[in-house]
RNA sequence: GGCCCCGUAGCUCAGCUGGAUAGAGCAUCGGCCUUCUAAGCCGAAUGUCGCAGGUUCGAAUCCUGCCGGGGUCGCCA
């Protein structure tokens, strides 16, 4: 049986429709066909798979959804899984499956282990996902946060859904930003030196951070540097400061299990004889989607200082963007946008077709210039998709914690991470739709109880764990293997409680799927959120009724099945937990 | 003013890309739990799905127009 059990009964139900003379010929019919499902219903009395089929079917068949349900059904009761087919409602029909039917769910689990639910890659070139991209002049904040982790995360949901992926990150190593990070490190190094530099001036980076880099040159370089022509100064400190500075964002993110498979410069773009960024205008122009003229100035508020100027645009409101956008500023520079076509363009050149940023949401108006200059660039062969994360309120105890930008003491990732741990940030990072704004609470995130996600997950996974343990002390005669426990009778569930949760499991598969595709990781959070207050309850339902407890050393069969059942839930849970990147203890010290 | 996102229980949010009687956790209320499988359990109550139209057998979900909140709007990155 596939692993995904209503893919499988969708195509048996396609087959049906076949069997029963209704066939799709024309692509209309076919596009029909696609909007049949074989769905969980939401009310357990409506069995076990519900399908939409019949009415569906009805109106091109021009028929009475009942009718064609009936005949469906009929059909479908000659398949030996599926003990009871019942019509209901307008014309859905639900299913009811066979014990054999749910045991084989159960034992593909166990047989697959911790890829359960994941998908064999498909051998399609990668996905470029570039994420965090955080400028290189400090140490990242939690505003990067939920970016790093969300952009991990959608790379991991391409991953086990079979696509393969290209993790980058881009370094904005250009700028007035990196001139002023420069002047900065500069500073420090005088200080380094033994000069009195006083007050960081406003618009240079005053944190400590830029000490140890100070510290450095003078290592390195003694006074030299100070003997050098002002370029020469400028470039070193530069390329000694960004280094440092990519240097402890790598270390960041790896305190979040974040590692990237390429980090492109925006410098290198523009270096070593290359232009790439007159190379993407060349290609542009090529296109006749280059031109010279004006823009209109922002409706509402104008500002003051608006000058109407001719300048040099490319034609992205041909591609679905509201207007033309500038590539060059008033000094003749290139803005950011132009170098960000030729980071894009560079990335079609290394073959990437398929690309995926994954922004804040402060860069929300960004995306269709951006994507109408990758359906440019690439004639239209390469595909740029954009994800938004909102930001992230920290509160501490229910009070909000205060930021201040001014003294640059934002509170920064290393801080959040070393207090409350990897594996809260990631999980409560997810626990949210990227899109919508996010609370997150230190103190909530590190308590031990069901109200708190992170535990809650982890805990039931040490739950599985423990019973394990405990089985192997007191039932030692059944080998926990999970190859072993497959060959149990796993017909032999009874409890509502326990078949609740073989359901459970079996939706694992179309729920990563939909994430994946969706890129929303979020519910991966919540199916496991899900999936663990079901093992909860039904653990705590032992505590009333022993017969229900796991370990039953009397009823070694029984042990057997309840252990394959258990040791099911562990592999789910892990299967999605590592798709979060977080951690499943074996126990919660 | 243009564009993007958001609006669901008192609060924080889900809602499986159009399915059947809209869900969960807090908070509230009621009961249980003091050795059992540590980090409690069970149950109850709670809705104009922002408003108004439209498409559909069927709409919280798709379309249009409003209302309200946030973001953004040439020479920042």
């Amino acid at each position: 049986m596939p692993m995904d059990l209503f893919l499988d009964f969708e195509n048996r139900i396609k087959n049906a429709l076949q069997n029963i003379g209704i066939e799709a010929e024309t692509s209309t019919d076919k596009a029909l066909l696609n909007r049949i499902s074989a769905e969980p219903p939401r009310d357990p009395s409506h069995g076990e798979i519900a399908t939409n089929a019949a009415l569906v079917l009805a109106k091109p068949l021009a028929a009475k959804p009942r009718d064609i349900a009936v005949r469906l059904a009929l059909e479908l009761e000659a398949d030996a899984d599926i003990v009871a087919v019942e019509v209901a409602g307008p014309g859905f029909i639900n299913l009811r499956l066979s014990d054999a039917c749910w045991a084989r769910v159960l034992a593909g689990i166990l047989a697959s282990g911790e890829t359960y639910g994941h998908q064999p890659a498909t051998g399609a070139a990668p996905v470029n996902v570039e994420f965090v991209s955080a400028n290189p002049t400090g140490p990242m904040h939690v505003g990067h946060c939920r970016g790093a982790v969300v952009g991990d995360a959608i790379a991991n949901l391409l991953v086990a859904t079979g696509t393969p992926v290209t993790r980058e990150y881009y370094i904005n190593d250009a700028g007035a930003q990196i001139e002023a990070l420069t002047q900065s490190a500069l500073l420090r190094y005088r200080e380094a030196l033994g000069e009195a530099v006083g007050d960081i001036p406003s618009g240079l980076y005053p944190g400590d951070y830029l000490r140890p880099v100070g510290e450095a040159l003078k290592a390195e370089f003694g006074d030299a540097l100070l003997a050098m022509s002002e370029k020469e100064m400028l470039s070193t400190v530069r390329e000694r400061t960004i280094d440092a500075m990519m240097v402890m964002i790598r270390d960041d993110l790896a305190r979040l299990n974040i590692r990237h498979d390429v980090f492109s410069s925006e410098r290198a773009l523009t270096a070593g004889g290359l232009d790439r960024i007159a190379e993407a205008i060349a290609a542009l122009s090529e296109k006749e989607l280059i031109y010279e003229g004006k823009l209109p100035p922002p409706k509402g508020k104008p500002p003051e200082d608006w000058e109407d100027r001719e300048q040099t645009l490319f034609k992205s409101s041909q591609f679905g963007d509201d207007m033309d956008r500038p590539l060059l500023k008033s000094d003749g520079s290139y803005t950011y946008f132009a170098s960000d076509i030729a980071y894009h363009y560079d990335k079609f050149l290394r073959g990437f077709t398929r690309m995926i940023d994954v922004l804040g949401a402060d860069h929300a108006g960004y995306a269709k210039r951006m994507k109408a200059a990758v359906t440019a660039i690439s004639g239209g062969e390469a595909e740029l998709e954009v994800q938004f994360c909102q930001l992230v309120k920290l509160f501490r105890g229910g009070e909000p914690v205060r930021m201040s930008k001014r003294s640059g003491e934002l509170v920064t990732l290393r801080e959040v991470v070393d207090e409350v741990g990897a594996n809260a940030v990631r999980f409560m990072m997810l626990y949210r739709k990227a899109d919508a704004p996010l609370d997150f609470d230190f103190q909530a995130v590190t308590e031990q109880s069901k109200d708190n996600p992170v535990f809650y997950v982890q805990y039931a996974h040490a739950r599985t764990e423990s019973v394990r343990r405990q089985a192997s002390a007191d039932v030692p005669q059944i080998d926990l293997a999970a190859s072993a426990l497959g060959q149990a009778d796993l017909a032999g569930l009874r409890d509502e409680g326990e078949r609740m949760l073989v359901r459970q499991m079996a939706d694992w598969p179309r729920t990563l799927d939909a994430a994946a595709r969706s890129r929303e990781p979020h519910r991966v959070a919540f199916y496991l959120n899900d999936l663990a207050s079901t093992f909860h309850a039904h653990w705590n339902r032992g505590k009333e009724l022993p017969q229900l407890r796991f370990i039953k050393p009397d009823q070694l069969e029984t042990s057997r099945v309840r252990l394959a059942l258990v040791t099911a839930i562990g592999i789910v849970l892990r299967s999605g937990l590592s798709v979060l990147g977080v951690d499943a203890p074996r126990e919660m010290r």
